[in-house]
DNA sequence: ATTCAATGTGTAAAAAATACGCAAAGATGT
DNA sequence: ACATCTTTGCGTATTTTTTACACATTGAAT
């Protein structure tokens, strides 16, 4: 319905209210002016220790050379997620993960280049499944520490500190956490990521009991390889369990 | 730095790497398409039983006739949340209020008039402060119970529907109660605000012992009138207090 | 066999939430 | 003056949740 290319110059294309012109070299014309609109994306993983974070080095101005978040302009055809989504797949190789609108960042000049407003979505995924694409392809994405993260290109230090933040307040009461380890973790593994983003130490027992005393988490046979000790046990987070839960008045809570 | 009005015909005015060029006509003109951008506001206000909120009837096309959230385009020169109170104070004279961004909405036909992404936010007002104005003037705005609410212009349901669920969700462990009430209140009267958001009952003691060992709240030697029993005493809230018991790691949670 | 962390269960103490009881205050109407 | 009605403020017993820590056992690797 919009943004059909037509090669009549100044062709008026009318929808209800909201028209545009397109002049001889082919722009799109509007009686008022219009801020861009780009979607920017957190995207965090767990490496078993830290809580990191995926960046870009900017390869043109402004902020050429700097670190950014992935992210890009919006299309006519898609919303702000599928937006969100497709820029994370065209920088990154990463598609079919957990995402959610954060907050959308509108200051006057927040973009060097005029006015620009970014949808920002945060993103959890699992590192060890992209750790390889994110290195290798033309585009320069890496993983950085939260704790060593640098100054970021435009507006996005803000996002990220805002990212975290929601990060931390959405554990608590959500599980979210699965989305940042393997289908299949250990209970340790859980309870470091739980301590890696609420930044507290937890008893191992009690977390345990509180954990399994939720039935959301299905034992597996499985178990570690390769540690000098008693390997730990495999777990995976039971969804269609979780939902059934929760439409039954279940509120996770950690 | 952006959206001069120049009146030579197609130049173009480069800022950085984005542009706009201006026609004959006067448009404003980019090489790609945009979407419109609005800000859309719920405003929730109590009127001591129930939670109301503050509808306006379109008076043009598209859903003429049909109540519909306040709300309107963004300026070049103001971030969302200007644009919001702008709107909100236009159309509805209600200004300097508590107010939050709640979430963008972006569908691609959300709007018949073509690509319209728009920012929304929730406010939350004491309602005796605009009865009047919201009433008067030529914009009709009208007041409506949650449980009486028309069906709305636009996504203007689905948009209500969230705010009230994030208002839900917020008020338990944010002090944005006190938004909805007079500078002053009663003890009867805010456990009723909680028990109109939440959709439970409280025991009167236990909410007023659980509220008063916080110690944000000011006991002030005033008390109702009017009434045919016992008066009650009128509280207000100590944002000051609540700001430093903040800072210190308190939470406020009920 | 030794080492070392994981596993799983238990339990006691502390803190928080829940459910009521009750006497007194005090504003209004009769 | 009295009856009515709801707030006020404190008390308290019970249940539930959280927290802290003990302990015996398991099992993979060296």
């Amino acid at each position: 319905m919009f943004g059909w290319k037509i090669n009549f110059p100044n062709l008026c294309v009318r929808i209800t209210q909201s028209y545009f012109v397109m002049n001889e070299k082919g722009n799109y014309c509007y009686e008022y002016p219009r801020p861009a609109l780009t979607t920017d994306c957190v995207i965090f993983g767990f490496d078993g220790v830290e809580i990191k974070i995926l960046l870009i080095e900017r390869g043109t101005d402004p902020f050429k050379g700097k670190w950014a978040l992935p992210g890009g302009f919006v299309n006519m055809d898609e919303d702000t997620e599928a937006c969100a989504r497709r820029e994370l797949f065209e920088e990154t190789g990463i598609k079919d993960l957990f995402i959610e609108q954060l907050y959308t960042f509108s200051d006057v000049n927040r973009d060097p280049r005029g006015r620009v407003v970014s949808v920002s979505y945060y993103a959890l995924v699992k590192i060890a499944d992209y750790e390889i694409q994110a290195g290798d392809d033309a585009s320069k994405a890496k993983w950085f520490s939260m704790s060593d993260v640098p100054s970021l290109a435009f507006d996005h230090d803000r996002i990220l500190r805002v990212a975290f933040q929601r990060l931390k307040s959405k554990i608590r009461y959500q599980p979210v956490g699965f989305e940042l380890l393997n289908e299949q973790f250990t209970m340790r593994e859980l309870q470091s990521l739980y301590e890696a983003i609420l930044e507290v130490q937890l008893d191992r027992r009690n977390f345990y009991k509180k954990i399994m005393k939720m039935e959301i988490l299905i034992p597996t046979q499985e178990k570690e390889a390769n540690t000098p000790h008693r390997a730990g046990r495999y777990y995976r987070f039971d969804r269609e369990k979780y939902q059934e839960l929760s439409n039954k008045g279940f509120n996770f809570e950690l």
